[in-house]
DNA sequence: GGAGGTATGTTCAATCTTTTTACTTACCCT
DNA sequence: AGGGTAAGTAAAAAGATTGAACATACCTCC
C-alpha cells in the first residue's frame, strides 16, 4: 500500500473537500451511530459542512441512515451507519501452509472465505492456484452485486515499500517476484485497487482498522510460524504502518536472542529464529516436513524431550516480545501464526516471562494489553483487505 | 512535542491555507534557493498560491528573497532562503556529564553554545543552574534583536507522549518530574514554545530535520554513553519521532541480548546495559564515578582487559545495532554518545558485525549508511530546538 | 544590436468550499 | 398544548485557490 498521507503536502479546494469527506467516511466507520452533529463538533466543522457532505456520501452509498437517537433535550440525532451492503473488499494471503481468500464488507464482517492447504510452490504455479481460489469466492452468492473495491495479497516476506515487489521469501523459496504482475495475467477482469503486504504487516493493520470500539492508538501484531515475523502500526485515526527503506521492519525473526547461538537459515547466529520458530522447532525434535508440526507436537506434548523444546522456545519469543515492548512500545500486542495453536506449553513461559519485566523501566504495574488469536487462518488475508479499504478512502472518499 | 499531524482531520478554508504555507516554508527549508516556479511544480499548487504565500512569509520575516538563478531559457527565477537573521531556537540538555545549552538560527546554525560539567543534582537544583546557563546564553550579542521561538529540553529518560512529565531517569536518580514546570518558575520572562523530549529522540529529529541534502526518509539514532537509548524518526518531509504509548519506545538499553546474563540495574538479566554502556563499563573495569570513564579508558588501552571489554561491549553493540536494522530498517543509522570517544576498539567490532551481518536476509550489498558522531555534545539540545522550530512550523507558519 | 522566444512572477475576475445566519423539524418537559 | 432545546437544512456571505491575461527579464539568433 502507497499511502503517502503525512508527506509534508500542499492541497487545493478539492483536496480540503476529499479530506473532508474521508474524515467523516472515517469516523462513522470508527463509531458507528455517529450523528451529523457529533461530526460536527469532533470534526471541528459546522453543521452545514457536514450535513453536505454526509448528503453526498449517502449519495453513493458509502453510507446509510439508522435510526433516530434518544433526544438530550432537542431534536433527536439521525444515526449514520457504514453501509454494508454496497462494497465487498477481498483479501489474500499465500502462507507455508497453503492459500486463503477472504471477502469482507466495509465493516470487516466476513462474506465468505476458502482455505486450502497446499505445500510451498513456484509463484506462477501458486498465482494460477490462488487465482482460481478468487474466482470461486468471487462467485459465491452472498457478494452479488456488490462493487469491489479491489484485491490486498499477503506474503511471508519483507515487500519493498515503494512497488509491489516481494524481496524474499525464504519459507516459499521465492526471491524478487512480482506477484501482482502474476496474479494479474491470471485475473485480468478482476477491478479495484490491488496492493501487496507483508504478512505480519497486513495483520496488524486489519488488527487494529477494522477495531471499532477501544482503539489502541499503536498496536503490535507478532506472527510465530513457521518464521517470525512483526508488524507495527500507529499512528491515531489514520493508522500508519512501519515498513522500512527496504520493508524489512519488523523482520525480528532475526534479531538475536543469543550471540554465537546456533546457525540460522540467514548465515548468522543466535537469530530468534533458531529458538522459536516452525522450521527451528521441526529441527529440534526432528519433525518431517509431510508431518504437521502442531498436531504432531500436540500429540507429542507429554514426551520431557518436547516439553523442555516448548518451554525454551516460548522463553525466547517472551523475551523477544520484552525486546520489542522496550525498542516500539506498542499499546496493544497481538500474538497470531500457526505456532500459537499450541498452547500452554509454549505462551506460558512466554507470557510469565513478558509479565515478570515488562514495567521493569516505569515501576508500574499495569499490564500491556495483550491478546492472543487462537485461530489465526485468515488473519493476514482479512488485514489485506482493510488496506484496500483504507487506501479507497484515503485516494476517493 | 505534541505535533497532533496525521490524526485524521478535517480543516477549513484557513486551515488549506497554513497547510500551504507551511509547505512553502518547509520547501524552501529544506531546498535552499527554491524559486515560486519550482515550488508551484513540486507542491502542485498554481503559480498564483505560490505567489500569495510566498509574499506573506516574506512580510512576516520567515523568508528572504536571494540571488537572481540562472536563466533555463526565458526571465531567471529569483532563488528563496529562509531568513536566517529575524528569530532564534533555544535547545538545552541534562545529560549525566552536566548541562548543555544552545542557541540557533532556523536553519540550524549555531549562534552560541555553553555546556558545564556537572554531577547529577536533584531536579530543583539542576533546574536552577540550567536556568541560570539559559539566562548567560541569551544575554549573548549574537542572539540580539531576534525573536525566540522557544525552548526545547531533552532529559536521559522516557517521557510521557501527551505531557511533559519525565517518567524516569535512572542516571540521574530522578522520577516522576514535572521539568518544565520547575524550569518556568526559574525563567517565567522567557517566551515562546517550551518543550520536552527524550535525550536519543531529540537528537534523532533534530539529525534528520536540519538536513538539507539527501535526506533520508528515516534515521535512526543511537546513544551510547552511561545508558544506551535510542529514537527513530521518520516520515518523509514532516518527521514524526516514534515515542510509544508510555515514551518508551527506543528504550533499547534494556532488550536483552544475553539471556540469563548479568543483572541489570532495572532487575532484569541479560540488558544490553549489561554488555555496553558507561556503567557496565565502570563496574567490569573498576572505574570510579569521580573519574572521566572515556579518558581513563583511553589512558589504560593498553591493558589486556580493558581492551577485551571493549572488543566485547562493541559486538553487543553491533549485535544491538543488527537488531534495530532488523526491527525498524532505517535509511540511515546516526551513532552518538560519549562513548563514541573511546573510538577504534569499541567501534570497530561493532561496525564490523553489523557490516557483516546487515544484508543476510535481502542478499545486496549496499551498505546502510552509518555516521559517528565523534562529539555529540550539543547533539540532543540542538535536536531539541529542532524541535521547537517544527512545531511552530506546524501550528502558525 | 534588435527581434523573437521562453519562462518567471503578478493581477484580477471566476470558481469552489466553508461559514454564517436564519429557519424548519422534532422531541422533551412543564 | 406550549415553551425549550437541539438537529438538520437552505441561502447568502466570506475566503482560498484557480485560470487567463499580462508584465518582466533573460537568452538566442539573425
Amino acid at each position: 500500500m502507497t499511502i503517502t498521507s503525512h508527506q509534508h503536502q500542499a492541497g487545493d479546494l478539492h483536496f480540503l473537500k476529499r479530506l473532508n469527506r474521508s474524515a467523516i467516511l472515517e469516523m462513522v466507520r470508527r463509531t458507528p451511530g455517529m450523528t451529523r452533529a457529533d461530526i460536527a463538533t469532533r470534526a471541528q466543522l459546522t453543521k452545514a459542512t457536514v450535513g453536505g457532505g454526509v448528503q453526498t456520501l449517502l449519495k453513493q452509498g458509502w453510507l446509510v441512515e439508522g435510526e433516530l437517537l434518544k433526544s438530550s433535550g432537542g431534536r433527536p440525532g439521525r444515526a449514520l451507519h457504514l453501509n454494508d451492503q454496497r462494497h465487498v473488499l477481498l483479501g489474500a494471503e499465500v502462507s507455508v501452509h497453503g492459500l486463503q481468500v477472504i471477502a469482507c464488507t466495509l465493516s470487516g464482517k466476513t462474506l465468505h472465505q476458502r482455505h486450502i492447504r497446499m505445500a510451498p510452490d513456484a509463484p506462477d504455479t501458486t498465482a494460477e492456484a490462488l487465482a482460481e481460489l478468487i474466482r470461486e469466492v468471487i462467485d459465491h452468492p452472498e457478494l452479488n452485486e456488490r462493487q469491489l473495491l479491489g484485491l490486498g495479497v499477503a506474503l511471508p516476506g519483507p515487500i519493498a515499500p515503494d512497488r509491489p515487489l516481494l524481496h524474499l521469501a525464504p519459507n516459499l523459496g521465492w526471491r524478487d517476484v512480482r506477484f501482482l504482475d502474476l496474479l494479474r495475467t491470471k485475473l485480468p477482469a478482476l477491478g479495484g485497487r490491488w496492493l501487496l503486504d507483508n504478512e505480519a504487516k497486513a495483520a496488524a493493520f486489519g488488527e487494529l482498522y477494522f477495531r471499532t470500539d477501544k482503539i489502541p492508538e499503536s498496536l503490535l501484531y507478532v506472527s510465530a510460524g513457521t518464521g517470525i515475523g512483526s508488524g507495527i502500526v500507529g499512528g491515531g485515526h489514520w493508522p500508519l504502518v512501519t515498513r522500512g527503506t527496504h520493508g524489512l521492519a519488523g523482520e525480528i525473526g532475526h534479531t538475536v536472542l543469543q550471540p554465537g547461538g546456533l546457525y540460522c537459515h540467514c548465515g548468522n547466529r543466535g537469530c530468534a529464529e533458531t529458538l522459536v520458530s516452525g522450521w527451528a522447532l521441526r529441527a529440534a525434535l526432528g519433525v518431517g516436513e509431510e508431518e504437521d508440526l502442531v498436531d504432531t507436537l500436540l500429540h507429542r506434548q507429554r514426551e520431557p524431550e518436547v516439553g523442555l523444546a516448548l518451554k525454551r522456545a516460548g522463553e525466547a519469543l517472551g523475551t523477544l516480545l520484552l525486546n520489542l515492548h522496550h525498542t516500539l512500545d506498542p499499546a496493544e500486542i497481538v500474538l497470531g501464526g500457526s505456532l500459537t495453536r499450541l498452547g500452554t506449553p509454549l505462551l506460558k513461559p512466554a507470557l510469565e516471562y513478558f509479565t515478570a519485566n515488562q514495567n521493569r523501566l516505569l515501576g508500574t504495574t499495569q499490564q500491556r494489553p495483550l491478546r492472543i488469536i487462537d485461530d489465526s487462518t485468515f488473519t493476514a488475508a482479512r488485514g489485506a483487505a482493510a488496506e484496500v479499504l483504507a487506501n479507497t478512502i484515503h485516494a476517493a472518499a
